[in-house]
DNA sequence: CCGAAAGTTGGACTTAGTCTAAAACTGTCA
DNA sequence: TGACAGTTTTAGACTAAGTCCAACTTTCGG
């Protein structure tokens, strides 16, 4: 179900590098329409988290914001975050040790880890296909997700 | 691959309940045939976690061994968790938030995860399928689960 | 028995995350 | 504009999970 797009990777604005920040106009019309009032901390805060591919943590978060905004306080990140969860902008997952980070693509899609680096990629949702779900007894499936583990094969050469 | 073995549910012993201690000499023997020297307190510990269902964090393995056991020290408990972690009496899973718990059966299957409760159950590896894990691109894959989350629909009523 | 190695211990320490009460903003309306 | 209420932000206290450590105890080989 969710109909997931078939975007290979990167569909989006391809962001990522660290000079993200989309248009702070864009950020904040894209809070008001989850029903988020754009103060200017959360619009710092989701004009990095909306738009990476990384998965950060919270604190990962706090120290990002905090490059372009030096005074935001780590409360505000930890409610932001939490208030964006609460609103559909961000999923949080819990993927590996001692990591609870969030993800700003809410559709269904998997997830792979990387067992040397620790980093987390999405996984398409059609790239893998799930048999028999809708078999198992007993249980309300609300969702699901295959996590993936090992490491990235890298084709870092040339 | 890991031919998961046909098993339903609980081929083992069933032993789950509070009650459980396997005969230590037993569990002793299952030490040693893992070069873990059995110890008072590594017998007192595996006695609980190497037997049951129910996917128990660390303080929670902590609180149940000192009922029978109550001088073992956090310190012994968590260290002795790590070291069958390492010599493969255990896995170490991180499914839910704020919980990494410990899981005594080793091979490949999936998990459910009860929104309202928490509780983690097991699923065996066939129950589920996943279809083109070996296409997927540039990833050297070591392990894969199906992480299923919902609601258990109560049999509890007659 | 002895000494070395392995195991255990309580408590200090660390880190992620939550909570709180006060201060700062924002929008509304007189 | 000025007052007010509601909302947001803030620093720092607090909590809980987990690690680390140095001292103590047990085990084992000789
Ligand atoms: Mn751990
Ligand atoms: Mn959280
Ligand atoms: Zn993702
Ligand atoms: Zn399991």
């Amino acid at each position: 179900m969710a109909a997931p797009r078939k975007s290979n990777r990167s569909a989006a604005p391809a962001r990522d590098a660290s000079a993200a920040t989309a248009a702070p106009r864009a950020i904040a019309e894209q809070l008001e329409r989850h029903g988020v009032r754009p103060s200017a901390q959360r619009v710092a805060i989701a004009s990095y988290v909306l738009g990476t591919e990384d998965h950060p943590s919270a604190d990962q978060v706090w120290a990002r914001v905090k490059e372009r905004f030096p005074m935001v306080s780590r409360a505000t990140v930890y409610n932001t975050l939490r208030h964006f969860t609460e609103k559909g902008l961000l999923r949080e997952l819990v993927l590996a040790e001692g990591r609870q980070v969030f993800d700003p693509v809410v559709e269904p899609h998997h997830h792979f880890v990387d067992d040397e680096t620790g980093a987390i990629r999405d996984i398409p949702w059609n790239a893998l296909k799930v048999a028999k779900i809708d078999e198992l007894e007993g249980l309300d499936v609300r969702e699901y997700m295959v996590v993936v583990r090992g490491v990235a094969r890298g084709a870092r050469k040339g």
